[in-house]
DNA sequence: CGACTCATTGACGTAGCTCAAGGTATGTGG
DNA sequence: CCACATACCTTGAGCTACGTCAATGAGTCG
């Protein structure tokens, strides 16, 4: 039983040697660089190594919201055919630095159409994508400020790219530009889960003291069932 | 160049000869027929022939997010391995007298990995449905009610089921679970599109009677680019 | 050490919520 | 075919969560 996650890992490692027999060239992104640059059409394909990268959808009045997160052993951004006028709104970034495998999306494309197992893969990807946008659009939307807040350091603790569940490595910015709300709303919100006992804010990142006194702050939606 | 569709159909047409030489069972749903009980795992998988089908995800408590519809010469609802705790929420319910192919799951995965022009388009849809609700969970989270009313006007009239653009058969109630804004706040907002002449109002329909004034009220991200 | 960026807190306005009451199509049964 | 019930739609009143604006504090970096 799958719940949503912002952060994407691992899920193609097992590829690696596959893509190592296929035409790529190994590109370094600093922190800042952007996998693409915005309108630009996305031509291409990468299977990132190590660091993380940081996809937004950038709104015409200066609005930036948080899609996910892509770290080592993944690939990114996918290889349909159709062309959707929201694509030129995306913004992928590296956050830290980041050592990727770069395919043109051909190339990549035919690679998924002929190895099954990687075509097995991309639909799972692709409904991992969809598990967290229906999460956002259908359920988060309905909640509160502070149960978003709760879901996402929840959720976040769950699913941590730094392996460490305690310790949730997002600013609060960050968190408004993933939930949609402003930041004076978070800081309101963390303000009180402070004073509960339930986090630890600092700069750029929150810890948290006490998991399951959140657990109770978040929608059953959002939990994993007890086993 | 796509936006986004709330309504499904024909994108799996060509395939029906295909469909035809797997396993499968006529089915006939009457309105109000769901294709699953609610709370169990999806083992379906349902080519539509004819008829509309609602799906929705409903909340805990009473909520109800409508997602998309699907008609006639689209399949429905996937075909993925994982299983999502947010699937359990998922119910598909037939508004109209709906004749369907059903098919199990594992067949229909098989014939999936084994036709690449079918694998295409499952990919194609999912990439479909990411479109969809990526710009409700980026973009339409941010617009005020009368803009994402005009919005889901302006792209039900692009992708009418019925092929009548100027007609939307919404009624304020379904606009409003789609939208995830009360009905109250839909009904004061088409009051002032009617105030402005650019619709009319009627039991379970809208009609649309000026289409640019209404594309005045939509957003950028929306509207289908000049040609 | 100064110049950032990030975090905190208060004052205040407003969009959209709920509650409430009434009006108008549609369907059903006597 | 009319009476009645049942949606669906309309409009108003009042409340509140969350937004903007503003000012200050607290880490971090060149």
């Amino acid at each position: 039983m799958l719940v949503p996650h912002y952060c994407f890992s691992r899920d193609y490692s097992r590829f690696e040697s596959l893509f190592e027999t296929v035409a790529h060239r190994k590109v370094r992104l600093k922190v800042g660089d952007r996998l693409w640059n915005i309108g630009e059409p996305i031509r291409k394909v990468y299977f990132i190594r190590s660091g993380i990268v940081k996809t937004a959808l950038e709104h015409e009045d200066g609005f930036s919201k948080i899609l996910f997160y892509h770290s080592d052993g993944t690939c990114f951004p996918g290889c349909h055919n159709s062309y959707y006028q929201l694509e030129n709104s995306i913004v992928s970034e590296a956050i830290t630095g980041v050592d990727a495998w770069e395919f043109d999306i051909e190339d990549f494309y035919n690679l998924v159409m002929e190895d099954r197992e990687l075509n097995a893969q991309v639909l799972e990807t692709y409904a991992s994508y969809i598990n967290l946008f229906l999460y956002q659009a259908a359920h988060q939307d309905y909640n509160p400020a502070l149960m978003k807040i709760a879901n996402l350091l929840y959720l976040f603790s769950l699913y941590s790219p730094t392996g460490d569940g305690e310790r949730v490595n997002l600013s609060q910015q960050d968190i408004a530009d993933i939930l949609a709300i402003s930041h004076i709303n978070v800081a309101k919100n963390l303000a009180y889960l402070r004073k509960e006992g339930i986090i630890e804010s600092h700069r750029k990142w929150i810890r948290i003291l006490d998991l399951d006194k959140l657990e109770s702050c978040c929608s059953v939606e959002t939990l994993l069932p007890d086993v």
